[in-house]
DNA sequence: TTAGGGTTAG
């Protein structure tokens, strides 16, 4: 390609902007051998322009190379090599550029540089340093340049503190629309939604940009209802989607809340918006249709992100396939991901020891743990040990997960703990159960989990007493279970299930099908678990509470609109285990209809009827 | 040249 004469240095700044901005390559080398030819590659502002066009277009090399080659990088040139260190590197990679600039080519900082720190310590948490950098900014020149006050605002609320954001927030004299977006995100990624939406309203006018902020904001801090409903508000107000960020965040919310309806109207929106390669949203549909247990829907996105899977893409695929069960599938991924040249990042190997977890698969396991530093030079965090420590604890391997918990180099949190006396209980290992147990109830005596799993060891051994004491334990701390909930999505509405209330108009249904599905679970040799102590109640109601007590009333309810002829989901929250399982069975033989059921974590809470089908449109 | 919005686990 030649470009057309007269070429003016305005115009190859403006083209490069353009390469950066649309990441593309083949024209931001182009316009690299056209500045070579002519000479102008190393005046100001053209190494900057360009190292940024490379690393917008993911060509870093590229970038670092072209580094190298300028004998005398200036403050601009240094900004972008320290902006794409604090994006794609580590903090030390970081500092030490920062280092070489101020004693090598003795640049000072300059406002451009300094929110480049503040936004490093933001990204990588570090506190310590960004309160550091504050000191210096406040005694420096740039002491009221909004932008390094903007970063500043963002790194206070990345770090938890929104107070001390604001305390930065309120000193800006004139408020630019950067420093109200980030005071907008932080507010309500720190789940501070009232302040949030009063700064929100109170602009003058919105763009999509803060949209966008408040969203995800809300999203990741849990509050995925409102985001949602929030979207509807945008789409209302008009507001133009013009890229794929808002629409990641409101896909990712309707996968932590596993609404199938509307993650598909969702994606219908983003097909007809043009974004239906676009790789980051192609990911979140990918964790969304595999959260919404629609696995084959989520295989089919995961195949439609042609070229460039990047890491997220195939962590994503191998996590949905280990919460199905499917760890062959998992780990061919894995491998196919490897001989792709993506590498993998410390998710990928949570997922990948998860997935062995499942199917028993404990020396590929081992493998896989021992590879991640060996091979790929990540080092092992608390979370892989606690899910290697999951994998022996649920083979039975409970001696080398015992030793395992005393040799780590992390102090064991409530979750390795639970992971080993839960296998205790499942294995019977009484005595170790109890030494577990006791270690769980020192490091958080509040929690009830730990009660009933001790309760549970003591039932096991057949120690009734102990298993009083326990549950008395409980009541005079006053530490009372959470309840448990499911839900279930049935059509357009959702509808929440809270174990022992059964909603009242609901009651002679429910009963009337329990008796159905208890008399076909005798008919097959079923028996149900009546450990529970049932006093004074008739046949059906001792079969109703039994499945109160269990979460199970939301698959009664499941059959129960099964059989009037609805598509049914069984969503969140349902304890997938044991009796359980036989009991799902069991409804989609006898209604002969697919039901789908995922176990969680998270308790979430829902509303009927709200973000019903076509608020999006 | 910088800043504010995004996707994967627990």
């Amino acid at each position: 390609m030649q470009f057309p004469p007269p070429v003016t240095a305005q115009i190859l700044l403006s083209l490069l902007r353009s390469a950066a901005s649309s990441q593309l390559p083949a024209l931001t080398r182009h316009i690299h051998a056209h500045l070579l030819k002519s000479c102008l590659l190393h005046s100001s502002p053209f190494p900057s322009s360009l190292f940024n066009a490379y690393t917008k277009s993911d060509l870093h090399l590229d970038a670092y190379i072209l580094f190298d080659e300028i004998p005398h990088p200036d403050i601009c040139l240094y900004s972008s090599l320290l902006a794409a260190h604090a994006r794609y590197n580590s903090l030390s990679s970081f500092l030490s550029i920062f280092r070489r600039m101020i004693s090598v080519h003795f640049l000072l900082p300059d406002d451009f540089v300094l929110a480049t720190l503040v936004n490093a310590c933001a990204r990588f948490l570090s506190l310590r340093l960004g309160r550091q950098v504050h000191a210096y900014v406040l005694v420096s020149t740039f002491s009221s340049d909004d932008i390094v006050k903007s970063s500043l605002v963002d790194m206070y609320s990345k770090c938890g503190l929104p107070n001390d954001a604001r305390w930065v927030f309120d000193s800006i004299e004139l408020k630019s629309f950067v420093s109200l977006t980030a005071m907008v995100s932080g507010y309500a990624a720190n789940g501070w939604i009232a302040e949030a939406l009063e700064l929100f309203w109170r602009m003058p006018e919105r763009s999509v940009f803060v949209w966008t902020a408040l969203i995800s904001g809300l999203v990741r801090s849990g509050n995925g209802f409102e985001g949602l409903n929030l979207f509807v508000e945008m789409r209302r107000e008009g507001t133009r989607i013009d890229d794929a960020f808002v629409l990641s965040s409101v896909v990712s919310a309707s996968a932590d809340m596993a609404m199938l309806a509307i993650g598909k109207q969702l994606h219908c929106l983003s097909v007809s918006l043009g974004y239906e390669s676009n790789m980051m949203l192609g990911n979140a549909f990918v964790d969304m249709y595999a959260k919404c247990s629609d696995i084959a829907s989520s295989r089919m996105a995961f195949d439609k992100i042609l070229m460039n899977k990047c890491v997220v893409s195939w962590t994503t695929m191998i996590v949905g396939e280990a919460q199905h069960g499917r760890a062959e599938e998992s780990l061919a991924l894995f491998d196919r991901m490897v001989s792709s040249g993506v590498k993998p990042n410390e998710i990928t190997f949570v997922g990948l020891i998860y997935a062995c977890s499942h199917i028993g698969l404990v020396w590929k396991g081992r493998e896989l743990f021992d590879s991640m530093l060996k091979d790929y030079g990540i080092k092992p965090s608390l979370k892989h040990y606690t899910c290697l420590l999951d994998l022996l604890s649920r083979s039975g391997h409970l001696s080398e997960a015992e030793s395992l918990i005393q040799i780590m180099p992390y102090e064991p949190d409530e979750a390795s703990w639970a992971a080993l006396l839960s296998a205790c209980n499942k294995h019977g290992d009484i005595q170790l159960g109890i030494h577990v147990a006791d270690k769980l109830l020192r490091l958080k005596p509040q929690v009830s989990s730990t009660y009933i799993l001790l309760s549970n060891t003591y039932a096991i051994a057949g120690k009734w007493d102990s298993v009083a004491n326990a549950r008395k334990l409980m009541d005079e701390m006053e530490i009372k279970k959470q309840p448990g909930y499911s839900w279930i999505e049935v059509g357009r509405e959702g509808c929440l299930f809270q174990a022992g209330v059964v909603p009242l108009h609901m009651r002679e249904n429910i009963l009337a099908l329990l008796k159905e599905l208890m008399e076909e679970m005798k008919r097959r040799g079923y028996v149900p678990d009546t450990s529970s102590v049932l006093h004074d109640l008739d046949e059906d109601e001792k079969e109703l509470q039994l499945f109160m007590h269990s979460e199970r009333l939301a698959v009664a309810f499941g059959l129960l609109k099964s059989a009037s002829g609805m598509t049914i989901r069984v969503l969140k929250n349902l304890r997938v285990c044991g009796d359980c399982h036989t009991v799902m069975k069991l409804i989609s033989s006898i209604s002969g209809r697919e039901i789908v059921v995922r176990d969680a974590n998270r308790f979430h809470h829902f509303e009927c009827g709200r973000c019903s089908c076509g608020d999006f449109w």
